[in-house]
DNA sequence: TATTTCCCTATCGGCTAAGCAGGAATATAC
DNA sequence: GTATATTCCTGCTTAGCCGATAGGGAAATA
């Protein structure tokens, strides 16, 4: 259960490859062969991540992609939202009128506590603490 | 992303319900038609729940599931883990082998300090708090 | 013996995720 | 201005899982 997909984890390698890089420009095709992702497929990913505003890619000859932010000032959950959009374990936390039971269900608020817990969790880590391996939240 | 399946929702519901009648035993086709499960899908859940000795199954008249503990002593994630195996946002959180990159990846710390957090708040939170409408864990 | 219920196995359709392919747009280099 | 490198867009195929259903067997009661 709450397995992370493929895709969101590429992400975040792809993304700690580029805090490392410091500003530096990097390809899709450098980025594939250092955190051994199918290059065809971290295109889409990239593209995801551009759309959301966290790096900048240019093109023709020495183009690539790069951070938009540093590193300290990107939560992990912007990544995360990039690609899945929103963290939220189950529909009906969004939208209650999914439940067939209605506004009396009672697991509902779990959910949405947890969707809390989970959120605070990902907000509290920065992209420089998982390059850092620093594994104490902000 | 983090999507919990239709399956374990339906678990909980029907482990709510059980709750509520305090001790009697309710057959399949009653959780069903109170819960709006499907009946037949509804059999295998329960086959899971007594198999990891949260419900006690009865056949023959009069035959029907009971609790095994008191909802106080059921914490959410015994229900979670009798379903899906345990919560673990990533494979290689438990057989590292997994990453291709090794011991030294860097997310892997950040995902085992997530599955922490889930884990706590399941922890912390017991079918009794569900069933009750109690959002404040135990 | 009949009935009710849990239990086991197999199967199906639909959906999504993962990855691949081909090419169009754009920026640089010579 | 032609060649080259790179991002960008669009569509496709495949495999696997999830939800749901079907049919019947085993046990407990009446
Ligand atoms: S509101 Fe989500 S299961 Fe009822
Ligand atoms: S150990 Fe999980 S992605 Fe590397």
């Amino acid at each position: 259960m709450f397995s992370v997909s493929a895709r969101t984890q590429y992400a975040i390698r792809a993304m700690v490859c580029l805090a490392r890089a410091e500003g530096r420009q990097l390809t899709t095709a450098e980025i594939a062969a250092a955190e051994q992702i199918p290059p065809k497929y971290l295109e889409g990913i990239m593209t995801a991540l551009k759309n959301a505003g966290l790096v900048s890619g240019e093109r023709g000859k020495h183009g690539g992609f790069r951070l938009l932010k540093a590193p300290a000032d990107i939560p992990m959950l912007r990544i995360i939202e990039a690609l899945d959009g929103s963290v939220m374990p189950v529909n009906c936390v969004h939208t209650p009128d999914l439940c067939s039971l209605g506004c009396s269900c009672m697991p509902r608020q779990f959910w949405i506590g947890l969707k809390d817990v989970i959120d605070a969790y990902m907000r509290d880590h920065s992209l420089q603490d998982i390059a850092e391996g620093n594994d104490h939240g902000h």
